[in-house]
DNA sequence: CAGATTTGACCTCA
DNA sequence: TGAGGTCAAATCTG
C-alpha cells in the first residue's frame, strides 16, 4: 500500500524546530552564559563591598545586593533544570487515575480500554493546582534532561503555540517530569518554560561516576558536573548558592589540573548534601571548592 | 525498524 | 462551554 503524503496542514505548520531555532534565537552557550553570570556576580560583590568601604551609602549598596542577588537566582535558574521546587502531581494524577502503570504499555492502556474512544475518558486527569517552575530565557536552554515532544498546542491570544513534552523514560522508569514550552516574546526572543513534577529516572552514566566539564577564564574556573551523583543521605548533590560560602581551607591544590573537560570522574561525592535545589540537574561548583582524595571528590563545606 | 514528532481527537475543569 | 492538557495513529527520521 502507498503510503498517502503528509497532509498540507503539516506543511504549513511551522514545526517546532523552525520556530524555536531561528538563526536569531538557536541555543546559546550555556556554559559561557553561566561563566557570564559568575562572574557579573563576582563583581557586583566587589561592587558591594567597595560600597561598604567608601561611602557607606545604604541605597547604593541595596542596589548592589539587588544586583548581586538577580545574578545569583539565574544562575539557579540555569542550574536547577530540575529541582524539588519544581512541582509534584497531585497524588491521584496519573498514579491514581485507572490506566497508569508507568505504560509503555500501550497494551496496558488497551486493557483497560474496551474500544478506541471509551479507552481514554478517565485515563488521565489534567493537572490543577499543582506546583510548577517557570524559567524565561532569551534562548531555549539544555537542561541536560531528555525529553520527547509529545503535544503542541494553539494558545489563546498567545502568537506562538505551546510545546508539550514529557521525560523521555516516562514509560521504562515512570519518571513523571514533563515541562511546556512556549515563546512568549518576539523582540527580544524570549520562551517560558514550565516544569512540573520531578525526575525520578536514572541518570545515563552509573551513579557512581560524574562527568567533569572544566569551564575556565581567566578570573575563576567552574567544574561543571553534567551527570547526577548520589549523596550521602542518597540524594544527588546540588551546588546552588553554597560555593559561596566556602571555607579558603579547601583551596585546591593540583589535583584538579589533572582533569580535563569531559574526563569521568569514579568515586563518590562523598559529603555533598541535598537541600531545597537538590536533584536531578546539573552541578557547578567553583573550582576552589573542590578536591579530589583517592580519586573521590570531596566537598568540604557539607562534611 | 525503532524511536521521535506531528496533529486531530478526546478529555478535564474553570 | 471552551481553553488547555493529553492521547495515540500516522508519519518522519536516523
Amino acid at each position: 500500500m502507498i503510503k498517502s503524503s503528509r497532509p498540507l496542514s503539516r506543511l504549513t505548520t511551522p514545526t517546532f524546530e523552525m520556530e524555536f531555532f531561528s538563526p536569531e534565537t538557536r541555543p546559546f552557550d550555556r556554559n559561557k552564559a553561566i561563566h557570564e553570570l559568575l562572574l557579573g556576580r563576582k563583581l557586583a560583590n566587589q561592587l558591594k563591598a567597595a560600597l561598604i568601604k567608601s561611602t557607606g551609602d545604604d541605597d547604593a549598596r541595596e542596589l548592589v545586593t539587588g544586583i548581586f542577588n538577580s545574578f545569583s537566582n539565574t544562575l539557579s535558574m540555569l542550574n536547577s533544570a530540575e529541582s524539588d521546587e519544581v512541582s509534584r502531581f497531585p497524588a491521584s494524577t496519573h498514579l491514581g487515575s485507572p490506566c497508569f502503570d508507568g505504560r509503555k504499555s500501550e497494551d496496558s492502556v488497551e486493557s483497560c480500554k474496551p474500544s478506541r474512544l471509551k479507552s481514554r475518558r478517565g485515563c488521565y486527569k489534567r493537572r490543577r493546582t499543582s506546583q510548577s517552575r517557570t524559567i524565561d530565557s532569551p534562548a531555549l536552554v539544555d537542561d541536560g534532561h531528555a525529553w520527547r515532544k509529545y503535544g503542541q498546542k494553539v494558545i489563546l491570544k498567545s502568537k506562538y503555540s505551546r510545546n508539550y513534552f514529557r521525560c523521555t523514560h516516562k514509560y521504562e522508569q515512570g519518571c513523571q517530569a514533563i515541562k511546556h514550552v512556549q515563546r512568549i516574546d518576539d523582540e527580544p526572543p524570549l520562551y517560558r518554560t514550565t516544569y512540573y513534577g520531578h525526575h525520578t529516572c536514572k541518570p545515563l552514566l552509573k551513579p557512581s561516576e560524574v562527568v567533569l566539564d572544566v569551564i575556565e577564564s581567566e578570573s575563576s574556573k567552574l567544574l561543571s558536573f553534567t551527570n547526577h551523583f548520589p549523596t550521602k543521605n542518597g540524594g544527588h548533590g546540588s551546588f546552588l548558592h553554597q560555593h559561596q560560602s566556602l571555607s579558603p581551607d579547601f583551596l585546591l591544590p593540583s589535583e584538579l589540573s589533572a582533569y580535563d573537560h569531559g574526563d569521568v570522574i569514579s568515586g563518590v561525592a562523598s559529603s555533598c548534601t541535598t537541600s531545597s535545589h537538590s536533584f536531578g540537574m546539573d552541578i557547578m561548583v567553583e573550582m576552589e571548592s573542590v578536591k579530589f582524595e583517592d580519586d573521590v571528590l570531596q566537598f568540604p563545606e557539607f562534611s
